[in-house]
DNA sequence: TCTAAAATTTAGACTTGCCTAAATTTTTTG
DNA sequence: CAAAAAATTTAGGCAAGTCTAAATTTTAGA
């Protein structure tokens, strides 16, 4: 079995892999961990040696084909206590994260089924994030970032990329929820902050900072 | 905050003191948490530093009223997740108790304090056991073994003081399960095994060994 | 009650995951 | 393209929780 740690580098490193292009370094996993480089390049060797992870010294480090699909089954299961904790306990989209932390690492494929069945299947996580099939695939989404979204178009917000409870609520607080329509009125040339109608007439200014952490979907 | 293995210690030193009288002994610590002596000593100093425990080098230890305030929290959470894993989920009494000692050191009240609500503020568990409330108390049942209950009489069973899987699925298989109403027909006087009817009219030996460790409710 | 057995504690060591400081490799830049 | 800067790894150590073996204390039996 694989130690909570380990879990978490290898969620981790699937995380950082997506956002950036090429091999994960040791720096970026350190500053994601909240530890220091010694420390990762220490589970590193620990990663590689049980074939988790590709891991070149100096190079960087890629997952295996095996460390994928854990890194997808620690993802799944966070997603769905996720789901249960906003669908079923009443918790805010903003209040579930460091919960689901926790959650994610019980150790029970059949308690993780019962739970996707229980909450009868769900395909996105109250961010808007897809949930990793059992079989380990990640649903794809054709969501773009708001702040790519040309001047007149209109668009459903369907998901977040900044999961931090400060943004989240900054959300709340403007409305902009998930699945809400709006228009993007103007785009400001100076500082690209756009100006926002949401459905059916409240309008309001949005900085590209928000923008750009906000996923929306076509016309 | 305490780790993992306190709230186990914690959590086990409450079970074995209110089954024997007097102070817990390390050695029925080291057995029931699998480890050795020498480890539950280090352990032990550690707890009475922090005040969990009243400790006295080979004298034995009890709980200190912070110490069982957390005990009882830590076996608050254990019982809600085994109701939610059995009402919600589906699982079966026998399966749940390797996850619900996982999800027991989930660190949020609040999420406790929310399943409990979900879960309409249940009084017993799966196997029996009472739910200790949110302030802190055990609440009393006035249950029996079946063991002392006299030929002839009518009871309910209410829970269970072993809770293996093999003694939860030898119930299963009997049909001696948690509400069901029983009568005591007749006890062999020579090794103390019971004959017993279950409602309407099904009748079947129970051995001692199992009538001690069923518990069952009056008249 | 005195001694042998049982229970407990102490001593010293191991593993995991982390740290700091120093050494090494890679990257950047003048 | 060589030197400086940045990134990474190595070396040596620490805390938690465990272990075995040895020492100590308590208990039980003759």
């Amino acid at each position: 079995m694989h130690s909570f740690t380990e879990e978490n580098y290898l969620k981790t490193i699937y995380y950082l892999a997506t956002r950036q292009q090429g091999e994960v370094t040791t720096n970026a996993l350190a500053e994601m961990t909240a530890t220091k480089a010694a420390s990762v390049t220490d589970m590193l060797r620990k990663l590689a040696d049980k074939q988790l992870i590709h891991y070149r010294k100096y190079q960087g480090v890629r997952l295996t084909s095996e460390g994928e699909r854990l890194a997808l089954k620690i993802i799944r299961r966070h997603r769905l206590w996720e789901v249960f904790l906003v669908d079923k306990l009443g918790f805010g989209w903003d209040e579930v994260h460091d919960m689901a932390e926790e959650l994610e690492h019980i150790r029970s494929d059949e308690l993780v089924e019962r739970l996707d069945k229980f909450l009868e299947h769900p395909q996105f996580d109250p961010h808007g994030d897809p949930i990793p099939t059992t079989a380990g695939a990640m649903p794809q989404t054709g969501y773009r970032k708001l702040s790519e979204v040309a001047a007149g178009e209109s668009v459903c917000v369907m998901g977040v990329l900044e999961h931090s409870p400060e943004f989240l609520q900054h959300l709340n607080r403007t409305g902009l929820t998930l699945g809400c329509s709006i228009t993007l009125r103007e785009i400001n040339a100076f500082d690209k902050s756009l100006l926002v109608q949401i459905q059916p007439e409240s309008t309001l200014f949005v900085s590209h900072d928000v923008a750009r952490n906000l996923l929306v979907e076509g016309e």
